[in-house]
DNA sequence: ATAAGTTGTGCAATCGATTGCATAAACTTG
DNA sequence: CAAGTTTATGCAATCGATTGCACAACTTAT
């Protein structure tokens, strides 16, 4: 069973033409008859001819690789994207590489380079949240190899994005609770300045203005949105004696945290504070009571993505105005935020 | 800044060597003087030269890749398998290239094939749910490809494996349910036969007969695992009026489900009914109480699959008894099964 | 019937790295 | 010092598909 692969040079053989026209009858061009076509392909097939990507790629400089660098995969939202970069590019018979980067910078910068080495047609990535240097992305657009960054992204890059409207996603979700009856709502946002937590917390902003509410700096917490700095960032707030009746966090793990931690407290959920959560994580359903959340629908993120990167695959040198997608975020409210008042 | 890039021939021009010279000196050939070696490295610094793995891979006929097959990318313990894999292979200068059926034949035939087609070095898979032919698999073996199932394996596949000890799994969940003083133990596990399930099954029919206890068929409910399931599953029970004081299930989501339904009808967990998980999920933290369950240390199971991989690399004809490692799962004690009695 | 165009294939170079074999130069050794 | 070794490098083919150019065989127009 172990029949070396054929080549288009044992098709040629058989048939006693050459390589040159076998490769042009597959590859349908006008220029072969309909006979010597007809004969490659039965051969092909009887063959089992399977093309070797590995030699069109060398002579035509297209690997048919896509990279993509996530800063962690096992977060629905990434793999979604992931998944959904995949099924355009699956049908456009590319294939996806995936890496992490592990939001350290070093990761990310080697992985870079290990994709570009590795000779990809394209990057799509999205940010580490400790990335300030941009260099390493720069160096792809130099080497004229398509970049489409998603999510976390960044304006000092003249590439393709693709985001979601955070402004809009932060804006619903504290008008949602300003309209359950919540006053004195609390906010969870980053100490670092990545694009997305920024934009949530101006749109938390802007609500709050829009209904005539003060903002006040004692009510936003900063941490790394991880399920522990919800927890210690409700503490605090609570040894502090600020008083609050809501909470709007960037991160469903920081809001679930701060949820166990009331709960813990005798603190009723949402009768005395009402909890939404971003991103809509599979575990929102879970919690008790289930968390309100801003739904993302990364699938169509990651949609988008390839869309743009096959984009900029097609127009090379052309480099406009980068493309800029931005896709709508949706409220799913559950009970966490539901005051029957 | 769009120079080409750098070649051996480009080193070797400069120096007036061949390029035979420049890439044996770059891969440290005894053969080759220190003199030149040096003065090649240094050049090949200079021009910036990186080498093209497509053309190395044509000529050596090794891609430098792994194909990763799994069922569903966004579960923690899929991803935190990839992740092991990842960190394996970047260290011996591979790259891997994931895959995910979505649990349908069809698409992981293709995508087997395809990563064939891709002349991938190996692929590392778990089945997907519904697979009952093999043949894909087969015919990966058979054109000597190295192949590691993990997790969801079959032993009828000639191949290396590395799985949990998930009859010791379900072992352990059932004799600690036991232990806290529960005895009608419903059990969720799936319609069809999937070996992780299975033996899981197994260890808690086994948990069962040690300390006397009947085995029982109507506690047993069959379906698909997930938050639906644990729902349907749990509330047919309620209304058949079987009667149980615990759940020890397959799955977190089917686990998280049926307490969703038993908190709902006022049914306390864990003081009537104790309740068991399968993967420790990350929201098992999160639900209320937290759910108890059976951690897998996916990350290790990548780091044995990949090393695997190599193993089999490196022998490649050499076909003896295929190994079968078998992990360790470890019972994380939550407050979903602590009854103080 | 001859010039001009069309059609279908073949030839040979190319992509970049690798490698078996040959060979020149330098070095040993009896 | 001749013969045998070792050392360092070059030559040229190879991996499999692609492609510009050439060209033979026909067809059409004048």
């Amino acid at each position: 069973m172990k029949s070396k692969k054929a080549t288009i040079h044992d098709i040629a053989k058989k048939l006693n033409i050459t390589a040159s026209t076998v490769s042009r009858a597959l590859k349908n061009d006008p220029r072969i008859s309909k006979a010597t076509k007809k004969a490659v392909t039965d051969k092909a097939n009887e063959l089992d001819y399977q093309p070797n990507h590995i030699a069109s790629a060398l002579r035509s400089g297209k690997s048919q690789l896509i990279g993509v660098v996530v800063p962690i995969i096992d977060r629905t939202f990434f793999s979604a994207v992931i998944r959904g970069i995949e099924e355009v590019a699956y049908g456009l018979n590319y294939r996806v590489v995936v890496s992490q980067s592990n939001e350290i910078v070093k990761h990310e910068v080697s992985t870079i380079n290990a994709l570009l080495n590795a000779r990809v047609d394209g990057i799509i990535a999205s940010l580490g949240k400790n990335t300030r240097d941009l260099e390493h992305y720069q160096n792809v657009i130099d080497k004229g190899v398509p970049l489409v960054l998603f999510d976390r992204t960044t304006d000092d890059l003249l590439t393709n994005q693709v985001i979601i409207d955070d402004y809009l996603g932060g804006y619903m979700a504290t008008e949602h609770l300003i309209k359950q009856g919540y006053r004195k709502i609390v906010h969870f946002t980053t100490v670092n300045a990545v694009n997305i937590y920024k934009e949530r917390c101006r749109g938390y902003r802007q609500a709050l203005s829009d209904y005539g509410i003060p903002f006040d700096e004692d009510l936003v917490s900063r941490g790394d949105m991880q399920l522990e700095d919800g927890i210690q960032g409700i503490t605090k707030m609570l040894e502090q004696g600020i008083v609050f009746d809501a909470i709007f966090s960037s991160s469903d793990y920081a809001a679930a945290g701060a949820m166990q931690v009331l709960k813990k407290k005798g603190v009723r959920i949402p009768e005395d504070v009402g909890v939404v959560g971003f991103s809509n994580e599979q575990f929102t359903d879970l919690t008790d009571p289930p968390l309100t959340s801003i739904k993302q629908f990364p699938m169509e993120m990651g949609h988008v993505a390839a869309q743009l990167f096959f984009d900029a695959l097609e127009h090379p040198n052309k480099k406009p105005h980068p493309k800029k997608t931005v896709l709508q975020p949706e409220l799913i409210v559950r009970a966490s935020s539901l005051r029957n008042d």
